[in-house]
Parts: structure tokens; C-alpha cells; sequence
DNA sequence: CGTGTTTGACCAGCGC
DNA sequence: GCGCTGGTCAAACACG
């Protein structure tokens, strides 16, 4: 009963609501609800803290929209700026704009005599050295600001850019997947061998350009996928009401025969013509896909930013951890919905199992999670479109959904549904491995070399349609994935690396997942995953 | 009273 | 056809 479990109303989210990035340090996060009596209880000056965490603002701002960007900074700035109603705590704060250079000496300064410079900071009259210092050092600080800023700025327009061409490329991808399609149609074994070369080789710049594209659809990507509209189909049938039920058998219970389609009839259906009837039928494909994650978690649910209600439980075979149903509730008729399970041979890792594309915005919480399995899904359904098999080499997506972590991501495209799995159990990227007071600690904690398979689920094992790509030897292998085994992969991994070689992007990208999974555990407390996520996306009480 | 959870019943697919 | 299983429904219930 997790509606049993306490929980107090979730605290009104604070106005630093982008502090999910920061969680990294709990002490940040409490707004001093009134100036302590007190200086820091640690007699040094906390400065320190601003050298580790000076990398925050960057992680922070690339997700963060522009709005609380600037405020954060803006924030940051005044508080350099100004001298007075200055808390001590804030003061401590405010040391994080800090340059790892030699600087922090006048900010200890600043803070060592911040009692008494009231009067010195703004008179401009002083002809104190420590004066001119302490100028000298907030003009070092402003500067640094700047060069903040710039750079905030310049990421988010790479960001955009990227975005843009993402999809204009993904566009073109889907159109030549369904043209060869169409040309190859009635063949499907020379289909498949096309469409992995398509994959492979496609065209130099298309097949490269794809890559990194993808790839930046993990965090970038919004849920308005290429299969939206159609889920405006799909919302009806939320509505259960009874004249709705016909479609709900069509759109539920013909599932398997979809699945199924993928196989053997898919090919046809996708070459007929470019109508609806196309995107009809990916999307209900799409609907089928599945993305699995797997994460070491003691709460009940990863925290991915939505809304979730249960609907059934059900005990399912082989596993003595009852399977819990939930259905997206942020949107109505959002046909979005996940399993959650705990994995039969370690209990502490929780298999959460994501199926169909949100049918509404969702909150920056919610869009890393949701993007990932939505690329997922995507990636492997084309991969599904592009061979009846619907293989995909491991390390694509691997590398494509979490390239700065080892993960490992599987697929099955074998019946009933295709399925990628994403194990994030074991983890060894330090970055998710990092202690978060106040957040729960287990979700991406790297525990000993697993011992499952990095495959999981019904029909997952029936991996026969994956031999043709090594999928069960990288599987089966208790060791991280190996290099890339061919060149799909190594352009991949170039792509991958080149972009997960950018410190911002990875502290970026780790902490907008720490803190998705950190949350489960305020997920489990307050019934809200979102509140130190995204002040917009409050009061969703969750479970 | 509204919202969310629980849980038994129901349905469909699948294998024998 | 029958039983098993996965998935969903919906009434009952709990909670704020």
C-alpha cells in the first residue's frame, strides 16, 4: 500500500526549483527561512564548497530554461554585488561563483569581514587595501559571471542548433527508411541487409549525422514525437467509456498482432504509401515498444518527473515481487504506462518497464527520462522498420542513450513486444555513484558486477532474431560492452564520445539523472516527484 | 468529496 | 477446448 506510506505535503517548492541539478549538496537547498542567528558552524569559511561546485552552473543551465538561468546567476551576481541582508548562509552561497584561482582569498576576505563591511563595500571612499582588494576581487567575480553567461548562452544555442538539426535529419532518416522500404518491399531478405548497410553506411553525412543526432535526443528531445498526432487516436479511449471500448480492444488487445507485424507483416504495411495509415501503424508500434531500465532502488518507483497512477498489480510468473501497472495521469489520455517490478534475483533492482510516448509537455523532470525511452523506442523501432528484425547493435544504444555511463542497453524485438532495456545497474561513472544528501542514495549506485542478465522480461532470452549482430554474446558478457564491434558502432562511439567528452554535457546529463532517480525516494516520502525539479509540474501528487 | 490505491474479476493471447 | 498468463477494468476502500 503505497498510498499508506506517510506523507506529509510536499514543501512548496522553493523559488531555486532548478536545484535538482544542485542536489549534490543538500545545504544549498534550504533556503534560510530566516537569516541564522548564527555564522556557519564550521569556523572556515565555506568557500571550498564554490571550487566543486563551480561546474553546477554550467550543468544547471543547460537544462535549465533561460528564465531561471539567469536568475540563478542574476542571483548569484547580486548577491556578489550586494553587502547588505546578507545572511552568512547566503554568503556561503554565493562563494560558488568562485574561479579555482587564488581569488578566494578575498572572498574570504568578503566573508571574514562581511560584519563589518557593511559601510565599505558600496561607499567607494575607502582607500583601504583590503577594500580595493575586495573590489578587485568582486570585479574578477563579475567577470567570471560573464564568461558564465557567454558560455550558458553559447551552449544553449549549440543546444538549439543541434535540436534543429536533429530533426530535420530524423526526418529524413524515417523518409529513407520507408522509402527503401517501399523499394525493397517483397524481399526481405536483401531488406534486411539494406537496411543495415542503410544504417551502416547510409550515406556519409546522413549516416554520421545520425549518430550524434540521436544521440542528443536523450535529453533534447521533446515528447512531441514524430507519432504524436497520433495519439490524439489514443486519448479517447481513456475515457473507458463503453463506446469507447472497441477501440480500446483495437488499440490494447491487438497488441500482440502488432508486435507481431513487425515481423511479418510490417513490411508490407509500411510500404504501402506515406498515409495515415503509415503513422498510424508506427505509432501503434510505437505504442508497443517498450524501454526497460533498470536501477538499483530500494523506493518503490523511480522518479521520472510524471505522473503515474496504479491501475493493477499483478504477480507475474517467476517472480515472487508483484508487478504494479501504472498509467500516466499528467495529461488524460496520455497512453503512456510502465511496469514496475523488482528484479526475481536482486530485489534491490527496480525494473521499470515504459511503454508509448506522452501525449503532453512534460517537465524538464520528466523530459530526460521520457526522451530516453521515447529514443529508445524510436531508435528501435527503426531499427524494427529498417529490418524485420528489429536489431540494433547494443552499443548504439548504449552509447546513444547513456554515453557517459557504462550501461548496458539490450534489445528484443522478439514477440510480443520489442523491448530495450537499459541496465543502469551497474553504472561505474562516478557521477552517479555520488552520495546526494537529502535525495536517496541507491538509484544509480554501481553494487557489485551484476549477475543477471542484461536482459529481462518474457520472451527476452528468445534472442534468435539476434544473433545476426552479437546481441547474446555482448549480453551474456559480465563485463562492460566491448569496443565497438563494427563500424556502426565506431562511428557511434566517435560521435558518442565526442559529445560525452564535454564535461558540461556529462555533469549535465548526470545530474538531471541522478536527480530523476534521487527523487524516487521524496517520490516515496511526499508523494511528489517533481517538487525539486520543476515548479511548474508541483502539486502532482504522486501515488 | 475528490483523488488515488487495492484487489478480485474479466478478457485475450498462447501453448498444449 | 482448456488452462495459464499478462494486462486491464472497476468497485471498494483509504486518505487528505
Amino acid at each position: 500500500m503505497e498510498a499508506a506510506a506517510p506523507s506529509p505535503p510536499p514543501p512548496p517548492p522553493p523559488t531555486a526549483t532548478l536545484q535538482f541539478p544542485v542536489n549534490l549538496n543538500s545545504t544549498l537547498h534550504e533556503p534560510p527561512p530566516s537569516p541564522p542567528p548564527s555564522p556557519p558552524p564550521s569556523p572556515p569559511p565555506p568557500l571550498p564548497f564554490f571550487h566543486s561546485h563551480r561546474a553546477l552552473f554550467d550543468e544547471m543551465n543547460f537544462f535549465a530554461a533561460d528564465d531561471k538561468s539567469r536568475v540563478l546567476i542574476s542571483a548569484a551576481d547580486s548577491k556578489l554585488r550586494a553587502s547588505d541582508n546578507l545572511s552568512p548562509t547566503k554568503l556561503d552561497f554565493q562563494v560558488n561563483v568562485g574561479h579555482p584561482l587564488n581569488f578566494l582569498t578575498g572572498l574570504n576576505l568578503l566573508t571574514t569581514n562581511y560584519s563589518s563591511d557593511q559601510s565599505m563595500v558600496d561607499d567607494g571612499i575607502s582607500s583601504n587595501p583590503q577594500d580595493t582588494k575586495t573590489k578587485n576581487e568582486r570585479a574578477v567575480l563579475q567577470a567570471e559571471l560573464e564568461r558564465v553567461n557567454t558560455e550558458n548562452q553559447r551552449l544553449k544555442d549549440t543546444l538549439n542548433q543541434v535540436t534543429s538539426n536533429y530533426q530535420s535529419l530524423q526526418m529524413q532518416f524515417t523518409t529513407l527508411i520507408q522509402t527503401q522500404k517501399a523499394a525493397a518491399a517483397g524481399d526481405s531478405t536483401d531488406e534486411k541487409a539494406g537496411d543495415q548497410e542503410t544504417i551502416r553506411h547510409g550515406g556519409g553525412n546522413n549516416g554520421n549525422n545520425l549518430v550524434p543526432r540521436q544521440f542528443m535526443d536523450l535529453g533534447l528531445a521533446t515528447n512531441v514525437d514524430i507519432d504524436e498526432p497520433s495519439m490524439s487516436s489514443s486519448e479517447g479511449r481513456s475515457d473507458r467509456s463503453p463506446g469507447t471500448t472497441g477501440e480500446v480492444a483495437s488499440s490494447k488487445r491487438h497488441s500482440p498482432d502488432q508486435g507481431s507485424n513487425l515481423g511479418s507483416n510490417k513490411a508490407s504495411k509500411f510500404s504501402s504509401s506515406s498515409s495515415g495509415k503509415d503513422v498510424d501503424q508506427t505509432e501503434a508500434t510505437m505504442r508497443k515498444a517498450r524501454v526497460s531500465v533498470r536501477a538499483r532502488s530500494e523506493a518503490p518507483m523511480i522518479t521520472d518527473g510524471c505522473q503515474w497512477r496504479k491501475y493493477g498489480q499483478k504477480m507475474a510468473k517467476g517472480n515472487p515481487c508483484p508487478r504494479a501497472y501504472y498509467r500516466c495521469t499528467m495529461a488524460a489520455g496520455c497512453p503512456v504506462r510502465k511496469q514496475v517490478q523488482r528484479c526475481a534475483e536482486d530485489k534491490t533492482i527496480l525494473i521499470t518497464t515504459y511503454e508509448g510516448n506522452h501525449s503532453h509537455p512534460l517537465p524538464p523532470a520528466a523530459m530526460a527520462m521520457a526522451s530516453t525511452t521515447s529514443s529508445a523506442a524510436r531508435m528501435l523501432l527503426s531499427g524494427s522498420m529498417s529490418s524485420a528484425d528489429g536489431l540494433m547493435n547494443p552499443n548504439f544504444l548504449a552509447r546513444t542513450l547513456l554515453p557517459c555511463s557504462s550501461s548496458m542497453a539490450t534489445i528484443s524485438a522478439s514477440a510480443p513486444f520489442p523491448t530495450v532495456t537499459l541496465d543502469l545497474t551497474q553504472t561505474p561513472n562516478p557521477l552517479f555513484q555520488r552520495p546526494t544528501p537529502g535525495h536517496f542514495p541507491i538509484p544509480f549506485a554501481a553494487g557489485p558486477t551484476q549477475s543477471f542478465p542484461q536482459i529481462f522480461g518474457h520472451a527476452l532470452y528468445n534472442q534468435s532474431k539476434f544473433s545476426g549482430l552479437q546481441m547474446s554474446k555482448e549480453i551474456e558478457a559480465p563485463t562492460p560492452p566491448p569496443p565497438s564491434q563494427n563500424p556502426l558502432a565506431d562511428t557511434l562511439s566517435a560521435a558518442s564520445a565526442a559529445i560525452a567528452s564535454d564535461p558540461n554535457f556529462i555533469a549535465a546529463l548526470a545530474s538531471a539523472m541522478t536527480s530523476l532517480i534521487g527523487g524516487s525516494h521524496h517520490q516515496k516520502e511526499n508523494g511528489n516527484g517533481n517538487n525539486n525539479v520543476d515548479n511548474n509540474t508541483t502539486s502532482n501528487s504522486q501515488q
